[in-house]
Order: C-alpha cells, then structure tokens, then sequence
RNA sequence: GGGCGCUUAACUCAGCGGCUAGAGUGCUAUCCUCACACGGUAGAAGUCACUGGUUCAAAUCCAGUAGCGCCCACCA
C-alpha cells in the first residue's frame, strides 16, 4: 500500500523488480511496423575483452534516454544490441590467460584450438557484457543482440568483400609490416614492444657520379644499404642543392640510385643532412618511397636471411651482413665513423627477436578515386556529411571528419592474426581454364590475376575445398583475417538482416542516430557511411551524437592500470542505476572532455577519500581513512586480494547529485500518496484555477516545451538540469508547500490532489528516459492510489511509465502575467524568511509583515495571503498604497513594492542603518553605470530601442529604491 | 609535428554579444516543523587565465601569450 513507502528510496530493488517486469512484457522489442514512423539506434557494439566503463556508462545511457524518448513519443524504437569480436584485443587477453594458466603459446594450441578457446571466452563476457547493459536499464531489443562474428555478421562481411574485391575496391598491395624472422610471422603492432638497446650508428659516404664528389649519410643499419633506392637531402638545403637529381652508385652491389629532395623525410639539423632511403625496410622511407615512386627492394628471406637481392651477400644473417657490410664499405675508403648510441628497437612480444620491418603483401580497400567513372569510397563519403544526408553533432566534429578522408588513404584490411573473419580468398597456380572450367556458371567465385606472384586470386562466397581444382592445383586460402572495423563498418545493415531485404532493413534503415566518442569518428563512423552506401545504397544514419569523454579529476585518461577509473557497477550498488544515469546525462555537455573526480571508498565506513595523483600507478600500496582511522588499499588493477588489507571500490561524489533528486522525487510521490485519501479524478478547467494551479501548470507546460527541445538538440545536459530544476525548485519547494493548506481544507482538497497528481505523472513521464527506475516505481505507487489522473482530464494511466505518452501543452498554458505574480511573492516570502534568519527570530513565532504598494498589487497579494503567511509564518500581512514604515522595523525594497517586518524588541537600529547604508551605495553605484550608458550618445543612438527602454526604467527603478531607502535610514536614525 | 578543445566561486561545470554572472558539491548560521537530514531556511564566496583588438556594449566575437588536455601522425 502507499502509507507503506519507506522513507528513502532503495534503487537496489526498484532495479530488479522493474528490469523483471519490463523483459517479461516485451517493452522493448520492436516489431517493424509500416504505419508507425521508425526510431532506431544501433549500440556501438563494446569489446568481449572485459567488463564496461565509464564510457560505455555515458555512451549507452544517452542512446537509451534518447530511445526511451521516442518510444514514448510513438516512434516504432529499436534499439539494436551488440557486441565486437575485437580482434587482436580478444585473441591477446585470451593468449596471455593460457600462457598464465598452462604456460603455452597459441602456436602450442594450434589455431583451431585457440579460436575455439577464444569462442569460448566470448560466451562468457558476452553474457557478462550484456548483463551490465541491463543493470543500466538499457532498452535494447535483447532478441535481437548480435555479435559481429556470428552468421549473421558473417554472411555480410562475406557479401561486402566478394562484392567490393570483384568490383575492384579491394585490391592486394605492399605494406610494411612487422616481421618476426624467428617465428617468421608478421606480429602486429600490439604484440611488439620497444627497448632502447646499445647500438651504432655509422657514418658512410657514396660516391656521386660525375663529380667526383661524395655525399655521406649516416644509418643504424648499414645492411640496408643493399635495399637503397635513393638518397635524400631537404629541398632548401644550400649544402645540397647542386647535387638533387644527380645519381649516386652503392658500390657493393653496383646500382644507380638518384638524389632526391624530400622535405618530409629529411630534417637538415640532423646528422649529416642526408638520408639513405630504403623504402621496403624502413616505415618513413616506405612514405617517401611512394612519394617518389621509387623501387622498393626487398632484401631480406623469410628467416632473417639476406635474399638474392644482396648478391654476394645473399643468405647471409642479418648481423652478419651488417659486418661484412661495413668492412667492404671500410675497405672501399667509404666508411667514415662509428659512434655507440641507445637506440629504440621493436621486439616481438613473442620469440623476443627484434622486429624486421618488412614489406608485404596486406588487402587494402581503396578510398581514393577510381579512373573507371565509379565512386570513390573517400568521396562518397565526403558528400554524405557535405550534403548533409549526415548531420554531426556537434558541428565541429565534421571537421575531423572531412579532414581525415580528404587524404584518401587507403584502409588496409588484413591482420596477422587467427580471430576474427578470415579473408575469404584462395591462392592457386594454373592455367585459367582450371577456372572457368571447375567454376562455370557460378556467380559466387571470381578470380584475378597476381602477376607479381605468377598466381591466382580466388575470392568465393562460400568456403572453397582446397582440391576443388583437382589434386594437380591445389588451394592455399590466405592465412589473415579481417579488421576487425571491416565487419563493424557493416553494423548498422549487417544486424537488421542484410544482404537479405528482411522487413527490418526496410523498416529501419537508414538508423536515426549514431550515438559515439570522438576517437572512433575516423575508425568506424566514416566507414559505416563507406559500406552503407556500397551495399545499401544509403547512409547508415541520419544524425552522429559525439559524446565527450570522460577523465578523471585532474583531466587524464582514465585506466585500469593509473587506478583512476570508476566501475559502473560500483556506482550502481553504491547510488543506484538512475543515478549513475543523472550523473552521465549531467556531464553530457557540448564540451570534448569532462571530469569526474575519483574517490576510494572507504571499505570499512564508506567514506570517500580522493584519488590523489600520488595514489596512480598504483604508487599508494595503502591508505588509511580519514574518517575510520582503519587503512586499506587504493582501488586498482591489483591481480589478487590482500588477505591483510580489504582493497577499495572506487566511487565519486558526482553521482550524489542524482540520488539526491531520486530521493527528492520519491518523497515528494510519498507527501502526495499520504494525502489522497478521499481521491476522485476529475477534469480540470484552466480559466477556473486559482492562481497557483495556473502557475505550476505554466511552469509544467514551460519545462515540457524545454526539455523536449533540449532532446531534439542533443542537449544532454539541459535536459537533466531542466527537470531537476522544475521539479525541485517549483514544485517541491512551492508547489507542493503551497498545496498543504489546501490539502487540510475539505473544499479546495479534490482539486489540490488533482492538481498534484496530473503535475506528478507528468513529472515521471519527463523523467523517465534520464530515471526510469524510480520514475517506474512512483508510476506503480500512483497507479494505486490514483489509476485515473492526468491533465487537463484524467484517463486511466498506462500499465507502465516505459509506454506513457510523452507530454505536450497548449502554449495557452503557459501564462507569463501568472508567472510574475508568483514570482513577486515568492520575492517577498524570501525577503521575510532573510530577515527572520538576519535577527534570528524563530520560524515558529510569527512576524507582522507591511508591504507598501499599488491596490492591483495589494490585492494579488491578499488573494496569494494564506500561502505568504504559511510559508514565512507571517502573523498579520497588511498591504496597500497608505502603509507605511512601523517603527523598529526591518525593511526589503523591490521594484514593485516595499516590504516591512515588524520587529519590536528585537531591532538593532545601528545594524540595520548600516546595512541600509550599504544597499542604498549599491544602488547608487548601479543607477551610475546604467546613467553613464544612457549619457553616451552612441549607446542611445545605436543601441536597440527594448534595450535603451530597459536602462531608463531600471533608472526609474533605482531612483524609487534609493529614495525609498533613503526615508527608511532616516528613520532609523531618528527612532 | 598536424588538428581540436579547455582555462568562470574552494571543487565540478552552466552561461556563447545587452539583468547587479548562475547551478550542484563544499563552507557558515540555524532548524530532526506531521514528504524528504540523500532534507528545510538563510548566508558568505568570482580581476570570468593574461595582453591587445572589434563593438554603443565583451565572460561571450577576433588575434596573440601562458598553462592544461584530447585525437591523429611520428621520433633516420
């Protein structure tokens, strides 16, 4: 029963109950329904690897606030679930669990075995994952909840690369990637780590032909000189300028190789000034290798080993070469100087072995654009954000956007690793009527030319079996897998069902709103736009919401490892779901970052004691509680518990601030639930409510229009603050302190509680997308004790608040002269209450108010009467033109009128002259800014007129108040 | 190195050309009054980073300076 709500809310059980509730009913599957206008968001689906942060806190309440809107408002909402195979994250924390537990590598397992642990792990933390979302109150459609590698996916990711591989979007070509000579695989960049190991660094000299003259160069690797290709100086360098262009020989295998002028890859203070380019070993050369179109020479064997391209020194190892490399160089006079220096090298986390850059055959797509009059992918993705079929908010953002694709680079998709889609294409040498013969008719294989390979590039829809040519032409399927952002790039048509036209993909696509942070804007938001066009023919969303990002109190990055990071969970159990909620809705400002102290919870009193940079890094093994005296160790990635010392959550007290308001809120239902008895429901007639019913209606009908606007906006933040503003500082400090009297009165009280009910539901109803939970469990109380209510005319209310209506009012109902009339009481019930507070009188014993004014006023006044004398405990209030300043007594001016309270006895004459003094130097400092305005000539002359308006009347204002204030010290003075 | 942003009360932030610059937290005083002490009432607290400029008018627009941070590229 309502008598029964206890006296603070308890989120903990609000969230099961009305999780349990909202699953049961299917509040939140969509069903594609052509009459009603599509709403739909798909979740940027977070990582298997672990647990969610603070991010994925802000990230997926704003989706759900903006879903839960429209779903209310009677949008057709999906709200797609999902989560990311996130390729070399998820094989690398599953690696590195069996080396821990079993000490083996993932060549020990195999690759079958791997990816099957991997599957495995997935299951697990997917389940994990999902299960955070919910404690959220996220309303995803989980029926539908996919996984970028499931078949679904799949089948998409295979459509999109058969497709963009025939269509000549995805082609093979040289990268330099990180090899690993001893496991002789290339490591990606993850999987590397870089020491500064004692080195050389060498001094040698190429003789430049027909000068006679030398240019000299320095390099770490003088084995690399085999691979040279060119040797470059800056262009305005005066040292060099007469030799750009000329040709220099390497003497040791005898090739001609030009000088050339490259501003990039050169800085003119370094060394000697001039760099030997070597771009098939060397990432900077490789760039300006392309630059310059030069030869690329590989030189070194899959082992490690120099190739033929060394001629002499063919099949020598790498270090070996170096030295033999230098003494011929030495022995020619071409060697100049050694010296010993620290200098950063690649290893492979793996064998240890230093990394070899090396270039190699990788999958790229194509951005730029194409000489046979199709599209470029760079393009068209340009035009969708141009031509404003893409809207990113904030605006700014379209910038990073533009820029980043305007270089067109092209996106290579393969990855060295064993999880994730693998590259669906097969190798084979034969003559091409092995081809057309084996696959004729089909139109799910096509095939092209590797010249450089002297092989075939089988691309097949469907798994091809190696024999499939027959024994003599066997298949070699490529090793790699995809990107893992080639099958995200497919997310938004991928999970409604493409590439078949399921009634989904019809409905809702494209999707409403991209909701994501900034640092994925060039990895995922411009590809889903890439894909959506290719394969669907439309872009993947209308509108991009860039959220910002969260650090910690001193604007660092938060991480597990700093120990600055907040758990989401945590939060839950120590405020509650909503009030996480308010608190991410809150910080959601059109600013890029925002700030969130952090806070160790105190595991012995729950104190909260901040993270201090000296805590990170886990430097502050223990703490000891500023409150309890008891010590306990810092919240952090610590890898087992201290049996000694009980290790802190990590919590903040940003998220007070929303507890608070839920708490606000479930009191203010509870003082409406204690006085329904006797509830009817009935309609309202606007022009028939007293004042302050029309006055909590404005406002309600006010903060409605703002908060539905602030949505629209994206304005996060606004929103949250909009509500709280109402529903705390009008409602519960006025509306409902002006409705107690009306309560205990047998004659006003159906209406009050009317009044009060209709203000409430709709209350819950603004509420409910930012706090669901508590709106949900004040919805059910009221339902109870109120099941028709509503404004102006009462229905029976919606089973749940997740299905009520979203409000909207007349703009009748917004009544600025009520407003003001409110709004002057409220000026003279607070100037009471101060001095009251000033002289310290008691709210319980009652004062004498005065207050000087026109007979319009006077009036409004005696019918706003009951409420002034209950809410400042005024004993008599007497008002009109006549009244005039009582002997000791304190007084208020306001531009419409003078106040007076009564304080016999209890006036410290002296005291309040001088604080009349002060006010009246105020005022006269103010009237003398606003005269020196007025007396400009260029002010009056070419400010708007409202504006010159408005200084003369505050002139007219402040003389009034001055003159008034000046009567009142005189009377001090003399009485 | 390139791009973007921030600097307003003790702290976290609003305000984006025109009120005597606001909120939450914290602080001070007071009140456990029959919705709420996760509360009420009142109060104190700001050279709007600095220097110039534009304008009748600048926290707000422009330029520069200093500090802080984020993203991207890179460190022969």
């Amino acid at each position: 029963m309502p008598t029964e709500l206890s006296k603070q809310y308890d989120p903990r059980e609000a969230q099961q109950k009305w999780l349990a509730l909202w699953d049961e009913r299917g509040y939140f599957h969509a069903r594609p329904d052509e009459n009603c206008e599509p709403f739909c968001v798909v979740i940027p689906p977070p990582n298997v690897t672990g647990a969610l942060h603070m991010g994925h806190a802000l990230n997926n309440t704003l989706q759900d606030v903006l879903v839960r809107w429209r779903r209310v408002q009677g949008y057709d909402a999906l709200w797609m679930p999902g989560t990311d195979h996130a390729g070399i994250a998820t094989q690398a924390v599953v690696e590195k669990r069996v080396r821990e537990e079993e000490g083996k590598s993932r060549h020990d397992l195999g690759r079958e075995e791997l990816v099957a642990r991997i599957w495995r792990w997935k299951d697990q933390y997917e389940a994990r994952i999902l299960g955070q979302l919910k404690q959220l109150g996220a309303s995803c459609d989980w029926a539908r909840t996919r996984f970028t590698l499931d078949e679904v996916c799949s089948r998409a990711v295979r459509q999109t690369f058969f497709a963009m591989f025939r269509d000549g979007y995805i082609f093979r070509g040289k990268r330099l990637v990180n090899w690993d000579a001893q496991l002789q695989t290339s490591v990606a960049d993850d999987e590397t780590y870089t020491e500064n190991v004692q080195g050389g660094f060498w001094t040698f000299k190429y003789p430049v032909k027909g000068t006679g003259e030398f240019i000299r160069f320095s390099t770490t690797r003088p084995e690399t000189m085999l691979g040279d290709t060119a040797v470059a100086v800056h262009p305005s360098d005066p040292r060099y300028q007469h030799l750009i262009g000329k040709l220099v020989t390497i003497p040791l295998v005898g090739r001609d190789i030009p000088i050339i002028a490259d501003g990039l890859l050169v800085d003119p203070a370094l060394g000697t000034g001039c760099v030997k380019v070597t771009p098939a070993h060397d990432p900077n050369d490789y760039a300006c290798g392309l630059r310059h179109k030069l030869p690329m020479i590989n030189i070194l064997n899959a082992d490690g080993t120099i190739n033929k391209e060394g001629g002499k020194y063919a099949g020598l190892e790498r270090s070996v070469a170096r030295d033999e490399v230098t003494k011929d160089m030495e022995a020619l006079g071409l060697f100049e100087g050694r010296e010993d220096r620290a200098i950063p090298l690649k290893f492979s986390d793996r064998s240890k072995t230093s990394i070899e850059p090396l270039l190699s055959d990788q999958w790229f797509v194509k951005m730029a654009d194409r000489d046979d009059g199709k599209p470029g992918f760079a393009q068209t993705a340009m035009d969708a954000v141009t031509s404003g079929k893409v809207k990113i908010f904030p605006e700014r953002y379209a910038k990073s956007y533009l820029d980043w694709l305007g270089e067109k680079r092209d996106w290579c998709i393969s990855r060295q690793l064993w999880w994730g889609h693998r590259i669906p294409i097969w190798y084979v040498r034969c003559p091409e009527e092995a081809l057309t013969t084996a696959f004729a008719g089909r139109q799910d294989v096509t095939w092209r030319r590797d010249e450089d390979n002297d092989q075939w590039l089988v691309c097949a829809l469907e798994d091809l079996p190696d024999d499939v040519l027959g024994p003599q032409y066997p298949l070699r399927r490529d090793p790699d897998v995809l990107d893992t952002w080639f099958s995200s790039a497919l997310w938004p048509h991928s999970t409604l069902g493409w590439p078949d036209s399921t009634p989904e993909l019809r409905h809702y696509y494209p999707t409403s709103v991209l909701v994501t942070s900034r640092d994925i804007i060039t990895l995922w938001v411009v590809r889903m736009v890439i894909t959506g066009l290719y394969n669907v023919g439309d872009v993947p969303f209308r509108h991009v919401y860039i959220h910002p990002k969260i650090l910690d109190g001193f604007g660092e990055t938060m991480s597990k490892m700093k120990g600055n990071g907040v758990d989401p969970l945590d939060i839950i159990e120590l405020y509650g779901a909503d009030a996480l909620r308010f608190g991410m809705v809150h910080l959601a400002t059109e600013n890029q970052d925002s700030k969130l102290p952090v806070s160790n919870v105190c595991p012995h009193c729950g104190a909260l004691v901040s993270v201090k940079r000296e805590h990170m890094y886990l430097r502050t093994k223990k703490l000891t509680c500023p409150e309890c005296k008891k010590a306990f160790r810092p919240g952090g990635p610590w890898p087992s518990p201290d049996p000694e010392l009980p290790t802190a959550k990590q919590g903040s007290e940003k998220f007070e601030q929303g507890r608070n308001f839920a708490n606000k809120l479930w009191n203010a239902a509870r003082f409406l639930l204690l006085n329904l008895e006797g509830y009817t429901p009935g309609a309202l007639r606007l022009e028939e409510l007293p004042t302050e019913d029309r006055w909590i209606l404005s406002r309600l009908a006010t903060t409605t229009k703002e908060v539905t606007e602030h949505l629209e906006g994206f304005h996060f933040s606004d929103v949250a603050r909009a509500v709280y503003d109402f529903t705390w500082s009008e409602f519960c400090d006025w509306y409902v302190e002006m409705s107690k009297g009306r309560l205990r009165d047998e004659a006003s009280r159906p209406q009050a509680q009317r009044v009060l009910a209709g203000v409430l539901d709709t209350i819950l109803r603004l509420v409910h997308p930012v706090m669901p939970f508590v709106a949900e469990s004040i919805w059910q109380a009221l339902g109870e004790a109120a099941f028709e209510r509503g404004l102006p005319s009462p229905e029976p209310s919606p089973e749940s608040v997740v299905i009520a209506p979203w409000p909207s009012f007349p703009a009748e109902w917004r009544d600025a002269a009520t407003e003001k009339r409110i709004a002057r009481m409220q000026d003279l019930v607070r100037a009471v209450r101060e001095i009251r507070n000033r002289y310290g009188v008691d709210t319980k014993t009652p004062v004498d108010v005065l207050v000087r004014c026109d007979d319009a006023l006077a009036g409004d006044f005696r019918r706003l009467e009951p409420f002034v004398k209950t809410l400042a405990n005024v004993g008599t209030l007497e008002c009109g033109p006549s009244v005039t300043k009582p002997p000791q007594s304190a007084g208020t001016v306001h531009p419409e009128f003078e106040g007076y309270v009564s304080l016999r006895g209890l006036i410290d004459p002296e005291a309040e002259a001088k604080r009349v003094e002060k006010q009246i130097a105020e005022k006269r400092k103010h009237l003398q800014a606003t005269q020196g305005k007025l007396s400009n000539e260029s002010f009056v002359s070419k400010a708007p007129p409202e504006v010159v308006e408005q200084q003369r009347a505050l002139v007219a204002e402040l003389q009034g108040q001055i003159q008034v204030l000046e009567e009142n010290l005189r009377e001090l003075r003399q009485g």
